[in-house]
RNA sequence: GCGCCGGUAGCUCAGUUGGAUAGAGCAUCAGCCUUCUAAGCUGAGGGCCACAGGUUCGAAUCCUGUCCGGCGUACCA
């Protein structure tokens, strides 16, 4: 944001030095303050291009940047081996702060996507059995960068794709079933590969006391029962924890649609005609082999049931159909291995794979005491979301699990997250917040008005500097987090933003200084708190006034 | 075997299309409250950026190889 107002000038010097092709220069913030506000290494970029020594360069460049002089700029000079550094002017900053401050609440939204449409499918957990943390990664993920999108400016539809028929569903019957009959005879056999949760005896617990003994004989009408209600059951669980998390979606997409809307069917004949199947041993084959990936793959088994491949590659196709620009799929690691499938099959029907965004985060360890936490399905001892929940509530869960990158393995420490303290980092944010809206109050209850008035060239402590600065970051930050599907860059932002209001605030006193530097204090103190509320609500986190 | 993700401070992790002296939080140590919320601020120590080569003005970042960890590699989803 600062860069885009510098860029133009930097652009016209480059021209003038004979440079006529599009070239992409970017600005950094140095990380050493004497090395100004905003550095680029342009002129070594292009050293080899017009084979001179890249100081000299730099040097044509400030020349021509400074004979169009600009009040933005304070100080330029060629540092190193050359390094353009720039030193912005009070003006600049001043305008800068101004601006953010007229923005308001609306301070981060921006109309960058332009309406695109934009799809983002996450949770689409099948309703057997309740989220685990790895599920909580990923409806986290899902949610924000869906509210990311939505920020800047796209036309976002969270969408939750699930199944209800197939094997799984049957073996959550088969499972309920012998809890159920256990609880007439408990030597009654359990399945092998049966969901051995605990959910699974209260759901049989429950449905004795519905049913009595009437569904003992295991014939389809019963078992049919029996796998609605669990269905039901799960599926509420689900939901329940998710409006916990303050997670929403618009849209539950059934995979049985597929069938029963002859999609499949389609897809099917389509391959088919374009002789990219074939069957072998019984089963259909998909010639991936011929789409650029290694092997060919099974998309309807011998049995006649399709792979998941087959309703996945469709349903993609459907989502493309119902007029997305951008597909977002929210996958776990250990479901990469579907995504060229999925990517080689859209191709295939004529669609542009380009559009689809596969967002792969790393599994989720859970610790205590410097130990793992056991968070596995088979043993039934799982810590679930609701347990987590239970504990530190959805603020901190939702900010840790949105803290790390999604590509790095993501450690839960409950310790850390149980702490209510200073060393939990929600709170640290949020207590910014709380601090600011204490202030706000305070100003009003001393009568302090702001009006059109306000001189923003008083802010000038390096303080206040520093935060101007971070804050004009703010709309790139947004942009950069929504562009990469990364919550975390917010994340970490807001840790930095805040700890340069604390900063800020130890320094510099708010109320009861001379009346002009007052109101711009003030005006600062409450974009930043514009700033963070925006940022927390975008992760999903509330902002109390009072902490 | 092959594919994907990772290996950065004691721990958990950042690191902006390759940039200047490698960053944060926690932990450790030392300071700061008669003044707007001390759930705060300031400072110190702590590093062979897994290892070895290569590319160039310049590498944690790009390339090659090796080692370690996780996840895949089904006519399971």
């Amino acid at each position: 944001m600062k860069a885009e107002k510098v860029k133009p000038l930097f652009l016209e010097a480059v021209k003038k030095l004979g440079i006529t092709e599009e070239c992409n220069f970017l600005f950094e913030t140095p990380k050493n303050p004497e090395h100004g506000d905003l550095t680029t290494s342009i002129a070594m970029r292009l050293a080899k291009q017009l084979k001179k020594n890249p100081r000299q360069i730099a040097q044509e460049i400030i020349d021509q940047v400074s004979a169009n002089a600009s009040d933005m700029i304070s100080k330029i000079e060629i540092a190193g081996p050359g390094f353009i550094n720039i030193t912005l002017s009070g003006k600049f900053y001043a305008d800068g702060i101004r601006e953010l401050f007229e923005k308001g609440e609306n301070v981060g939204r921006s109309d960058f996507g332009k309406m695109q449409r934009v799809n983002v499918e996450y949770v689409s957990v099948n309703p057997t059995g309740l989220l685990h943390l790895g599920h909580g990664r990923n409806s986290c993920l899902g949610d924000t960068v869906a509210t990311l999108y939505h920020w800047s400016g796209y036309d976002v539809t969270r969408e939750y794709y699930f199944n209800n028929a197939g094997n799984q569903m049957q073996n959550l019957a088969k499972s309920i079933y012998a809890r159920y009959m256990q609880l007439f005879q408990s030597d009654f056999p359990f399945p092998e590969d049966g969901y051995h949760g605990e959910y699974i005896k209260l759901i049989a617990a429950e449905i004795r006391e519905k049913f009595d003994n009437t569904l003992k004989n295991p014939s389809v009408e019963n078992m049919q029962i029996i796998r609605k209600y669990g269905e039901k059951w799960c599926f509420e669980k689900i939901k329940a924890t998710l409006e916990r998390m303050k997670i929403k979606q618009d849209v539950f997409y059934n995979e049985d649609s597929l069938y029963n809307t002859g999609k499949i069917q389609e897809i099917l004949d389509f391959f088919k005609e374009k002789k990219l199947s074939y069957v072998k041993d019984g089963a259909t084959w998909l010639k991936f082999s011929e789409l650029g990936l290694q092997d060919d793959r099974v998309i309807v088994k011998s049995t006649g049931e399709p792979t998941y491949r087959l309703p996945d590659i469709a349903y993609h196709r459907e989502k493309f159909r119902r007029g997305f620009d951008i597909l977002i799929d929210i996958f776990g690691a250990d479901h990469v291995a579907t995504i060229p499938d999925v990517m080689a099959g859209v191709k295939a029907l004529g669609y542009d794979s380009s559009k689809v965004h596969p967002v792969i985060y790393q599994f989720v360890t859970l610790t205590e005491n410097g130990e793992q936490v056991k968070m596995s399905k088979r043993t039934g001892k799982s810590y679930t979301l609701d347990d987590l929940l239970d504990e530190v509530g959805p603020d901190v869960v939702r900010f840790f699990l949105l803290m790390r990158s999604g590509s790095t393995h993501l450690e839960f420490d409950l310790n850390l997250a149980r702490e209510q303290s200073e060393k939990n980092p929600v709170f640290y944010l949020q207590y910014a917040n709380a601090r600011i809206s204490s202030v706000i109050d305070n100003a009003k209850e001393a009568g302090i008005k702001l009006e059109n008035d306000i001189d923003f060239s008083l802010l000038t402590h390096p303080r206040e500097i520093s935060l101007i600065n971070t804050a004009m970051n703010f709309g790139q930050i947004i942009l950069d987090a929504t562009r990469k599907c990364e919550p975390q860059i917010l994340a970490d932002y807001l840790r930095l933003f805040a700890s340069e209001f604390h900063a800020f605030y130890h320094d510099c006193r708010i109320i009861g200084v001379e009346t002009d530097l007052q109101k711009a204090r003030l005006a600062l103190a409450i974009t930043t708190k514009n700033i963070i509320k925006n940022g927390l609500t975008i992760l999903g986190i509330s902002t109390p006034d009072r902490m």
